[in-house]
RNA sequence: GCCCCCAUCGUCUAGCGGCCUAGGACAUCACCCUUUCAAGGUGGAGAUCACGGGUUCGAAUCCCGUUGGGGGUACCA
């Protein structure tokens, strides 16, 4: 038995949901129209987190109904960007499950189905305007100051009237025919109860004249039918929450749990993240030298939170740690700033061997693609990479930084002013004298170790009076080119005898040659 | 226009009536460490809790209103 919607007790009011108690099921469902970013994966990973939480099932449904407007790669740009976050999906396109077809496209029959039950039991009726007839109808409201909505002409339509246009082969829309009085109410786990008055409902359209469903029918008949416990959506589905409400219960269903998560807003300006709006796709972040646990820390960090101190979190503990509950409802804005923080702290956590895996595509890239100089040959020494890498680790901030950054690690020849050479409070004849009594220091070394080096040349710069970074600055530049490096005598020991010896000579000349 | 949502440091947030002279993180500033840059450590600045009314012995926390921002208003999702 249904429910009526026109009496008094408005409908859904005493819906007693809990809301992260039981096993979850929960699905994320994009339409294939273009490629997720940052904010439909908070989404996605809030439901995903959802359902490791308490144990239940996540999947993955492509409302691919909207057939104009498919992108082709889409689908499986999603499924990367899940598989490249670390987040498996139990169910949907490529792994299969007990409750497919996951895609919408597949799953035609059902929804005609449903659309002819709602119609034999009077919850949807045939709709045969024009689209022209429904757009001149707007057009008339909204020159009344009136809010656009059908006019309902067809809900009223006499039963012979419906068979004849049916017999002369008019195609037609379903359209829910809402309750015009009383109020229903949505219950949301974030916000609670929202009340909508029926009378400003639209009745809106569920099947299209192709036969294909809007997405109120298909969501609501494939979230049932997958047994979705707790539809987590962005909060621009508020509005017509209220009629999955009414179709839900002129289904004879129980709804699922609705939570609005609030939107992420870009970093510029009040609007929300979007390809328009400072939004970057997922996969781009891969591009980037982003990590994925930087990504995850750092999404699920927005609009929800643990406690008062908590701030890196892993995928487990956030799995541990994960209530819906904790969903904050005020949007959040995208900040380029913290994610780079997180992204740093997490390749800082990385094993040498880690590192190495990961930053390797990014320097054997192109040079054009942001990779090292093509003058260096591919592919890389990997031990020999992996210790240079090491030693810029906890100044990278993302892997994109390495090449950069390792670059004179690998190049045969160095580029620099000679005169970058002379540190601050020093002069050209001083340095000359410094490089030289250095370059003695060196040869006399039986080894090549940093400590030794070290204690060698600190030695040195007491014996010359100066300080260690008058002495230091013009080594750095002589065997790295640059001012910044890694700490001098490990990059020293890394580059080797032969390489840093001959740059010290080279420097030497160099500046000579400067200084006339 | 109409409907709906939201409102604590620049940003992400903690706070769910007294623990708050509002806590943490990012960013920022200073200092320490130090061969540069980072990383790390310490400390600082930064929020009249949008505003105005209530309720209460007591409000950032509850209620109402205002303002501001956002969303919806398709045979798109």
């Amino acid at each position: 038995m249904s429910r009526s919607a026109d009496v008094d007790a408005p409908l859904g009011a005493s819906d007693p949901h809990t809301t992260t108690r039981r096993a979850a099921r929960t699905r994320f469902a994009p339409s294939p129209t273009g490629f997720q970013h940052i904010g439909g994966y908070r989404t996605a990973l809030f439901s995903w987190l959802l359902a490791r939480h308490t144990g239940g099932q996540f999947l993955l449904r492509i409302e691919d109904t909207d057939t104009a407007r498919t992108v082709p790669g889409a689908v499986e740009a999603v499924i990367d960007g899940f598989r490249w976050l670390g987040l498996e999906i139990d169910e949907g396109p490529e792994v299969g499950g007990p409750y497919g077809p996951y895609f919408q496209t597949q799953r035609r029959d059902l929804y005609l189905a449903h659309a002819e039950q709602l119609i034999a039991g009077g919850h949807a009726y045939r709709c045969f305007c024009s689209p022209e007839r429904l757009e001149r109808v707007r057009e008339e409201q909204r020159s009344r100051g009136e809010p656009p909505r059908y006019d309902r002409h067809c809900r009223y339509l006499a039963p012979k009237d419906i068979a004849a246009r049916l017999a002369e082969g008019q195609g037609y829309t379903v359209r829910l025919a809402c309750p015009t009085t009383g109020k229903t109410i949505v219950h949301d786990a974030l916000r609670g109860d929202i009340a909508f008055e029926n009378a400003s409902l639209d009745d809106r359209v569920l099947l299209k004249s192709d036969g294909l469903p809007t997405y109120h029918l298909a969501h609501a008949v494939d979230d049932h039918l997958m047994e979705i416990t707790h539809v987590l959506r962005a909060e621009e589905w508020i509005p017509s929450a209220p009629l999955h409400v009414i179709l839900y219960d002129a289904l004879g269903w129980e709804p699922p749990v609705f939570a609005h998560v609030p939107d992420v807003l870009a970093s510029q300006g009040g609007k929300k993240l979007s390809k328009r709006f400072g939004a970057l796709p997922l996969l781009e972040y891969r591009e980037r030298g982003y990590l994925p646990q930087a990504i995850v820390n750092y999404m699920a960090l927005l609009g929800w939170s643990y406690d008062d101190k908590s701030n890196v979190l892993s995928l487990e503990q956030l799995i541990a740690a994960f209530d819906l509950d904790r969903v904050g409802v005020a949007p959040a804005r995208y900040d380029e700033e913290r994610l780079l923080w997180f992204n740093g702290y997490y390749i800082r956590q990385l094993s040498p061997e880690e590192l190495v895996e990961q930053a390797l595509p990014f320097m054997e890239r192109s040079e054009a693609a942001g990779g090292l100089p093509d003058s260096v040959a591919r592919p890389l020494d990997k031990a020999y990479a992996a210790r240079v890498l090491h030693l810029e680790q906890e100044r990278m901030k993302t892997l994109a930084e390495a090449p950069a950054m390792t670059s004179f690690f690998f190049e045969r020849e160095l580029r620099y002013e000679p005169q970058t050479l002379i540190a601050k409070h020093m002069d050209a004849d001083r340095t000359l004298d410094g490089l030289r009594r250095s370059q003695a220091t060196l040869e006399a070394l039986a080894g090549w170790e940093a400590t030794e080096m070290e204690s060698r040349l600190r030695e040195l710069v007491a014996e010359l009076g100066l300080k260690p970074v008058q002495l230091f600055t013009s080594l750095r530049v002589a065997v790295t080119g640059r001012t910044v490096s890694p700490p001098l005598f490990e990059t020293m020991e890394t580059l080797g005898r032969d390489t840093s010896m001959q740059r010290i000579t080279l420097a030497i000349e160099a500046l000579a040659a400067h200084a006339g």
